[in-house]
DNA sequence: CGATAATTTGACCGATTGGTAAAAGCTTAC
DNA sequence: GTAAGCTTTTACCAATCGGTCAAATTATCG
């Protein structure tokens, strides 16, 4: 007659562990794909390989998975934005940034597009995260990089529209992959265009924000 | 005892045409608000005003409605990168274009929302299209590309990739409009904003894309 | 071992889903 | 006007949805 999340111990157990980290992928799965509205719990307990009401033992509800998988995404998605480093040489961090964002793109698709869908559709359950962690983040970098133009080490610029286009142009590779391979074809779409991207966007932005 | 869609006389109604471009604007709301999955046909019967069955008389499925609308909407959407014109002087083309884009992401953001969910979702719907029509234009545009950056007109770049970053930093402002205005604040977030990018992302690529 | 707590299952619920059938109501051309 | 065809509605269906419940099963610990 336990109560869900071991009321009585306190302590998470052994299973806990394993069976809510493999729900949490699962839905990570699930959700990137077809997004919140889209996915159902039947879907997530199919590919975390156990029944819905075992499912449902763990998480109250699909909003409790989603909320808690959002939250526990978002904080190693703006790591390389934190990581911006307003000490450093403006060319440098600025590459680097482009650099880390693809490799993101790269490498966590899913995390990119469970966002995605999320924004996309209105952000109904991250709207607070944006006004207020996110808002206070991209702020302080936004200075960084106006005191960077200031001091004539890049070009004057938006410093907020210059992160939004560092932004959308690296997370495309996510996205919209299934677009960027049908437009690039069979023979270009292999794992060099990471590498091609990488050259086309660093070059764009280091030279578009070259002073002059 | 009438067969949907006039099977007997052939030619469409007047109310034919008024009922059906009520649908599609409804479905337009909101399939690209909550993705083809997320969309049920009582929100567009709801929002067209009519009963699920009425609706259902001109659009067998959901599906049909959803296929259809993209169908008339892809033309216009790929209009801009039509336009794109090789006789052109390399620095206007891609400056016009950029514009363009711009002012359909502000005045047709649902279009490219209603692309962007199924991009995201992994394209069930229009793989052939973005393999077939989709791929043969940017192909086309991007040998002009290609043939100014040999020219020497603009820096030598990879076409493709210019293609994704400009689709990527425009289409941006309709796809996560909710996240920049929620980063842009209340007071940077009125219409401006699209002036404030159109001049950031007309720097970008034009210095970018200077020879030096 | 035995008991207590944690986990899993199967059966089920009301609401919503996409879609159908048939008849009633309405237009239009003659 | 009237008949044929077009449109709309009402009532309905099976499948799926998110979620509950109680009982059965398994793990843990003294």
């Amino acid at each position: 007659m336990a109560v869900p999340r071991a009321a009585k111990t306190q302590r998470r157990t052994r299973i806990q562990e394993e069976k809510e980290e493999r729900i949490f992928e699962a839905a990570l799965d699930v959700f990137s794909a077809q997004g919140f509205r889209g996915s159902t719990i039947d879907q997530i307990a199919d590919a975390a390989g156990m029944s819905k009401p075992n499912l449902l033992y763990y998480f109250r509800t699909k909003e409790a998975i989603h909320r808690q998988l959002i939250d526990r995404v978002l904080s190693t998605w703006l790591e390389p934005l934190r990581a911006f480093d307003a000490e450093g040489r403006p060319e440098a961090e600025i590459r680097s940034y482009i650099r880390r964002k693809l490799e993101m793109a790269r490498d966590f698709p899913r995390e990119s597009r469970l966002f995605a869908n999320e924004v996309l559709q209105g952000a109904p359950h991250i709207e607070d995260e944006l006004r207020g962690p996110l808002k206070e983040l991209v702020d302080e970098k936004a200075e960084v990089i106006r005191g960077w133009a200031r001091a004539g080490k890049i070009a004057k610029c938006d410093p907020y529209h210059l992160i939004f286009s560092i932004w959308s142009t690296t997370q495309h590779y996510a996205d919209f992959d299934v677009q960027v391979r049908a437009v690039l074809g069979q023979e270009q779409a292999g794992e060099g265009r990471f590498e091609d991207a990488a050259r086309f966007l660093e070059q764009l932005f280091l030279d578009g924000l070259r002073v002059r």
